[in-house]
DNA sequence: ATTTTCAAT
């Protein structure tokens, strides 16, 4: 699979502003990124394991969503069966409902790996497969939240060239956190 | 309150 390696360290500012732009009907993006980190043990103390980002990709004409490049990357470069790992996605849209599917057999199959999901959008969240495919992940136990101010500040420091500038929220970032916070309480229960 | 979408007209 070409896209096994292919992943960036870091954004630009301006990319990170437009992607993870917490709208509710966002209008453009057109794509998907996914910031993450990974965390292990050793003697029993968490370690940083590794971090990057991921996007979608088309290659070939075949469509591939970001959690399905992040998966195999990790599955075949990463994982080993006798360690514990703990993964954490900041997504700018949540998994669509094959990917959420995908990721729950994931989880499911490898009992050595938990994730925490954080998700600036919901993608197509009035539509009921892709509210069940949430629910599905929260199931098979992955903490599914929505990205707040804290979280924005966090990924802009940590995955974004910002050359040492503060993170600079844009207009109603509260409000839509609070709208899609409300919107995921009801999709998941 | 908004009506978009891991593109394709």
């Amino acid at each position: 699979m070409p896209w096994i390696s292919d992943h960036v360290a870091r954004l630009d500012p301006e990319t990170f502003y437009f992607q993870f732009h917490n709208l509710l009907y966002a209008y453009g993006r057109n794509c998907s990124y996914i910031c993450y980190r990974v965390k292990t043990w050793k003697h029993r103390s968490p370690v940083s394991f590794d971090w990057g980002v991921f996007h979608n990709q088309v290659y070939a004409g075949t469509h591939c969503h970001s959690e399905r490049r992040f998966l195999s990357w990790f599955c075949a470069k990463k994982l080993r069966p006798d360690e514990c790992y703990h993964i954490t996605w900041f997504m700018s849209w949540s998994p669509c409902m094959k990917c959420a599917e995908l990721v729950a057999g994931f989880l499911g199959m490898y009992q050595n790996v938990t994730l925490s999901i954080f998700t600036a959008r919901l993608y197509y969240f009035q539509k009921p497969q892709y509210r069940k495919g949430l629910l599905r992940l929260s199931d098979q136990g992955a903490c599914v939240d929505i990205m707040s101010y804290q979280e924005f500040k966090y990924c802009w420091k940590k995955f974004v060239y910002s050359q040492r500038r503060p993170f600079r929220p844009w207009k109603k970032l509260k409000r839509n956190y609070q709208l899609l916070a409300a919107e995921l309480e009801d999709i998941l229960g």
